[in-house]
DNA sequence: TTGTATGCGTTATCAT
DNA sequence: ATGATAACGCATACAA
């Protein structure tokens, strides 16, 4: 592809008007003021940078400065739509700061991960938005000590002290479980992942401990764990399972699983909340549309991606701690009709 | 932040063998062959390099070669689960190719269209993906008369010689119509959109091409219109009107029309099939865990993802016409018990 | 086979 | 208030 009109520079438009790139540059960059530079020089750069359809080169800008104005977001996967909201929300808080973004998908595994951030920073961006996965402790803290402004979001590692901005899953947990015993289910299946992440450790916790704190004998409730990388098709099994024992109610830990859970239940007729009651954590069109309403836990993700950009901005612009640096927000329970 | 390691660069490990940083560059760009560099000498500057920890700093190397490698991808919203599928697909095949992507979200309208795409250039993006909106003909054409490489996806404007990947959606209206009629049903309700967008579009015209060519009274079937923008919140009404007048069959032409029409029916308590029966474009969770299931019409997503991303490399390769520059591609019923 | 020198477009330091 | 010029880190035409 030939480009026509070979691009315009500062120096063009220095010699188009007799003057110094270096005038040219700082009005153009925006520090006439701060230069002196005169308002009616000034006002003829500008005139004839817009004449000749001066666009600066970003590029060249961010080799010298070290800004490029790009951040680097690390999720799962973007066609989880837990994490395409996510992603849209950031999207949003970026653009308000002048920032760009890339983005990638780890699909959770850390090599994956690795590669993902590493090659955000050969193209420096300014920074780094990641959903920490498993293993990836070591390589986060690798970024951090080279100086990269880096935030997690949606899941952090309490060994490393990299800001994050999560949800309370402790809390939430705790706050669906009440809800569940207020409502009168007695026998409680917890289908969990089984990984230390800790998203999904807080939701497991806070699970357990409500379930003390409640007085809940142990035949009460069951903590069932599935591959966390989803790679055997466990659930089915453990669906049948589940009702075979008679719980009366199955309290899924995330988004994915409720959806495929649902999936098996209403594959086996299972009537909800009938034979079967239900709760999810995360919200999804699938829990909406599917008859009945299952009654799930929404995560305020707009708070977290308010503080994530908030949190990286100031490290970028070097304001450390102007913000306290890490933070659990709360989320709200959706109810619904199944449970 | 301070960076502690100041970084290293081709200069230091010229510097540590003691020779010049041509050829160091060379190697590390991986030329080393192409000029005739010694293996002995390669060697003992990949060697060097791993042990000073050199990173390539891509912006210095994009400003000296013009390509970045990064590309730009605008799409209508990211939160949409069936852009959220397109940017995952689309993000893949980039990787394959060894690009990054910067995406944005349009939101549908023509001046953040705009503004994204000349943030994306300014930045030098090797290449532009995009989702073209309403009224985005001539920026688009101003985009590529500048020799931007720019490819379209799911919509395009005939007005344009843009190459584009895009379902057949006219072919796609024609089979569901035939699959509609084959069925049974009498009267449908094609519930499209406002807009003269190539999908959306196309999608209308199979839809009464086809009514003719089965030769449908025209008391048979109606296209009924809903505002582009989903600024009115039309589609409640719109839905009662059907049902007042004997329609046994609701045709949505997308997906979040489809799945606000089906929030509706179900509020109104409507039984699907039997009171009204149910198809739609695309997929989605709302349609698979709906009860009944929701026939749709799935897009052939990867296709388009592989396709788009063939002719914008070629196009940044220089290789025009290498592949035939535009193509429609058909997708498939998904057949459940709505309908 | 390797080295020299220059430029990519911009910013920033020092002069004047 | 403005100009000259050296960087930023790398790639490449041309020499040797």
């Amino acid at each position: 592809m030939k480009k026509f009109n070979k691009k315009v520079t500062i120096v063009d438009i220095a010699k188009e008007l007799g003057v110094s790139t270096a005038m040219v540059s700082m009005v153009l960059s925006g520090n006439g003021r701060k230069h002196r530079i005169s308002n009616k020089a000034s006002l003829k750069v500008i005139e004839t940078a817009r004449r000749l359809g001066y666009n600066p080169n970003l590029l060249a800008r961010a080799l010298r400065t070290g800004k490029t104005g790009v951040l680097g977001l690390i999720i799962a996967d973007i066609s989880n739509p837990f994490f395409a909201i996510l992603a849209r929300l950031i999207e949003n808080e970026a653009s308000r700061y002048g920032y760009d973004v890339m983005f990638a998908s780890s699909d959770e595994r850390a090599e994956k991960f690795t590669a993902l951030g590493n090659a955000f920073l050969t193209k420096q961006v300014d920074g780094l938005i990641i959903v920490p996965v498993v293993e990836s402790e070591n390589i986060i803290s690798e970024w951090q000590s080279r100086g990269i402004p880096i935030v997690s979001i949606d899941r952090y590692f309490s060994s490393l002290s990299v800001p994050y901005a999560v949800t309370d899953n402790f809390d939430a947990s705790f706050q669906i479980l009440k809800y569940i015993t207020k409502r009168g289910y007695k026998k409680i299946a917890f289908v969990a992942k089984n990984t230390n992440l800790s998203n999904f450790a807080e939701r497991e916790n806070g699970f357990t401990a409500g379930a003390k704190h409640l007085n809940l004998k142990s035949e009460q409730y069951t903590v069932f764990k599935l591959d966390h990388f989803n790679r055997e098709p466990g659930i089915d099994n453990l669906i049948k399972h589940i009702l075979n024992n008679k719980f009366d109610i199955i309290f899924f830990s995330q988004n994915m699983i409720g959806i495929q859970g649902l999936s098996t239940l209403n594959k086996l007729n299972v009537s909800i909340p009938n034979e079967m009651a239900v709760i999810s954590f995360d919200d999804s069109a699938a829990f909406e549309f599917n008859k009945p309403g299952i009654t799930c836990f929404e995560q305020p993700l707009d708070q977290l991606a308010k503080k994530t950009l908030n949190y990286l901005i100031d490290m970028i612009d070097d304001r450390p701690g102007k913000n306290k640096d890490n933070e659990k927000f709360k989320g709200r329970l959706i109810i619904r009709e199944s449970c």
